[in-house]
DNA sequence: CAGGATCCAAGAGGATACTG
DNA sequence: CAGTATCCTCTTGGATCCTG
């Protein structure tokens, strides 16, 4: 039975990718797969609590595969799935726009 | 000088599209030119002080053109700047990535 | 190390009434 | 018709403290 079978594509994303960091995290998981303090590095200005969230939110929605290693201290590894792999053409022409328009502003 | 020369590319689309319309508004102004009172039809969920809210970021932000004309009653219609259009094939390409999930949840 | 649990502040979005 | 102005609610995101 369809979830939302009638739901507009865009929207839908909309929904995806809401979250004020998602589109970074995203980004930063395409370059290769992060431990969690790696990603806190990464993104120094994020609060751990909302990094876990948005994390979390990602995985709930597929694009983010979750890994934990029973060890001591205890170790996470996060990576894209498929899907995820499969928005980065997307997520990919995103950044060449912006890039461009972030150079147009530099003049 | 640099408005901000050193910002994330990604970051900064991020920034232009927060915001839970305005994909969909992007999207609605691609197919053509229209007036406030069409983007109210369209878009039956958004309340009014709302629309012209976002509307006028996306202005701002240089995306969207909006035009005035003097008659009374008074018509205004929104279009897509040579910014915005640019910015088609990034939304068409997120469409078309969404459709394909939609239609994968619809099994 | 990677969080879980709270509490809080800010702001985004919504409802309604009014207007040139 | 296309707003503006106001008020209000609810969600996001952030800070802090605690833990297996």
């Amino acid at each position: 039975m369809p979830y939302h079978a009638e739901i507009c594509p865009i929207t839908f994303v909309q929904n995806l990718i809401a979250g004020k960091w998602k589109l970074i995290i995203l980004w930063h998981l395409s370059q290769k797969t992060q431990r969690f303090s790696e990603m806190q590095k990464l993104l120094p200005n994020i609060s751990q609590g909302i990094l876990t969230q948005q994390l979390r939110e990602l995985e709930k929605d597929g694009l983010v595969h979750r890994e934990v290693y029973k060890e001591v201290p205890p170790k996470v590894e996060y990576s894209l799935t498929d899907l995820g792999r499969s928005f980065m053409p997307v997520l990919n022409a995103m950044g060449e726009w912006g890039k461009g328009l972030c150079r147009q502003l530099a003049d």
